[in-house]
RNA sequence: GGCCUCGUGGCGGAGUGGUGACGCAGAGGACUGCAAAUCCUUGUACCCCGGUUCAAUUCCGGGCGAGGCCUCCA
């Protein structure tokens, strides 16, 4: 990896940007928390896909593209999807209803996450799948007097693990100190979580050594990371929201599981959004899915294109607090303007850049570069491959398809009978053709020939 | 109540103990038949109150404001 960049990262668990070293340099190993499908995705859910997206490209230019390995599991059960499915699919079998909720969740989830110009991951695990392995855990937690039975459920000794509460600061004496944790009698200690519940003959449920029941929250992503990344991997990330409990947790069953010191070496986490200068909820009225904000005209009187939500995403460094705006997404939008749709080159993406993503994926310095690249190039085409590949890098402006070429023949027969036009001053026809190709997103651009000082015209495709 | 994050111009955002990065928008100009695109020029800011200091936006303390977690919400 000569002349790499040495990549530094916040590490939640230090608190502190350390450089990275992988444990395996050949397979770097990343896990990142998905969706639990019930629903839509809101534009929240958007942030860490787009932001770890980056992080996975990052990794694959410094490492190689065969290199890394990125989990990101799909929570295909949990009680919000049970309560959906007999909400929606009231005269269904439970298992149908579940299933029809959580694959057609997952599709749209997937679409939305293309949309947004995010590579798929290695891995998408789903929970379902993966209900033997959590068994498997749990059986060793109990083995190893880290888990206990108790009315039907099995639950995690907080007590017997001695540095519980390290990755969020916080020990299990100040969590008794507030009163608003829920106190249950079979529980041990008021912290003590689940790991797995029996179900009653209408809820889904898997049969186990402890009777037919369903796993708890966090202990899908200890089996699939385990299964996919080994006991030990390099990172793991979601939103800040997880830390605790969830990644507490999730930590606490893995490594009193496999009696390792850490769980993962770094630990990264988004920061949240607000949606014009207030917190997104339902009752504020300011709840946005991605589904909405690409297809539908809730937000702002338009649709937005999955790309201009991505930039006005990474626009701001992905620990700082966002404020989703439509001035924040008009402004991501004049930017792409001005940036050429590019095939990748497979030329070095712009130093300047690359270290600025190796630097804690500071994508704002990187989107600054970008842009001052991009300008560069409109001027020299001799950098448009260097702009390339940088662009790929944040994963925008790519071009998916080769230009239609009877459409630019056509475009180009229309702007040589403008230019005419324009010779015989005949301005009324030659202003409709340009208001016509407006009309079809087509936008002409007027310039001047250097030596000649003719006009000459180029034209791109806007939309 | 406990733990944690943030507060720079209209907006997005750097940064520093002592000359107001940069981008977007705005304004003015060039170009144009008119526009768009492009190019040139340009104004406006460091939440409040103390303290340290020759000097604080930058360090320390205290407020205020916004937000997160402690309630299976990214």
């Amino acid at each position: 990896m000569a002349g790499q960049p040495i990549l530094k990262l916040y590490n939640t668990l230090t608190r502190e940007k350390a450089a990275f070293t992988p444990i395996d340099p050949t397979n770097v190993r990343m896990y990142v928390c998905g969706p639990t499908v019930y629903d839509y995705a809101h534009i929240g859910n958007a942030r860490p896909a787009i932001v770890f997206d980056v992080l996975f490209r990052l990794l694959r230019h410094v490492y190689g593209e065969n290199h890394v390995t990125y989990a990101r599991n799909i929570t295909d059960v949990d009680d919000k999807i049970n309560a959906r499915a007999l909400r929606d699919h009231p005269g269904l079998p439970l298992n149908e209803a579940i299933r029809l909720v959580t694959e057609k969740t997952e599709t749209q989830y997937l679409q939305d996450a293309k949309a947004l110009g995010c590579l798929d991951p290695t891995v998408q695990p789903r929970a379902t799948e993966n209900i033997a392995g959590m068994i498997e855990i749990i059986e060793r937690l109990i083995a190893k007097g880290h888990a206990y039975q108790a009315e039907g459920e099995v639950l995690f000794d907080t007590r017997s693990m001695a540095d519980y509460g390290r990755l969020s600061n916080r020990n299990l004496e100040d969590q008794q100190a507030g009163a608003r944790v829920a106190v249950d009698a079979h529980k041990k200690n008021p912290g003590d979580f689940v790991l797995w519940k029996l179900s009653s003959d209408s809820e889904p449920g898997w049969e186990s050594p402890w009777g037919r029941g369903r796993p708890g929250w966090h202990i899908e992503c200890s089996a699939m990371s385990e299964r996919y990344l080994g006991e030990v991997f390099d990172i793991h990330g979601g939103g800040l929201d997880l830390i605790f409990p969830h990644h507490e947790n999730e930590i606490a069953q893995s490594r009193c599981a496999h009696g390792t010191d850490v769980m993962a070496n770094v630990w990264m986490h988004n920061g949240f959004l607000q949606v014009e200068g207030r917190k997104m909820s339902k009752s504020e009225g300011n709840f946005v899915t991605i589904y909405e904000l690409l297809h539908t005209e809730k937000f702002g009187g338009r649709k937005w294109p999955g790309e201009v939500l991505r930039l006005a995403m990474l626009m701001t460094h992905y620990r700082e607090p966002i404020d989703f705006s439509i001035k924040r997404l008009e402004e991501a939008e004049r930017l792409l303007a001005k940036w050429p749709v590019v095939k990748e080159s497979g030329a070095a993406p712009d130093a300047t850049v690359v270290n600025a993503l190796a630097d804690d994926l500071n994508t704002v310095a990187a989107v600054q570069a970008l842009h001052a690249l991009a300008q560069a190039a409109n001027a020299e085409p001799a950098l448009l491959a260097t702009y390339a590949a940088s662009a790929a890098l944040l994963g925008v402006r790519p071009k998916e398809t080769e230009v239609d070429e009877a459409l630019a023949s056509a475009v180009d027969a229309l702007v040589a009978m403008r230019l005419e036009m324009l010779k015989a001053k005949n301005f009324a026809e030659a202003d409709k053709i340009r208001e016509e190709l407006a009309a079809k997103g087509i936008q002409l651009k007027d310039g001047k020939d250097a030596a000649t000082g003719e006009r000459v015209t180029t034209w791109e495709v806007k939309r």
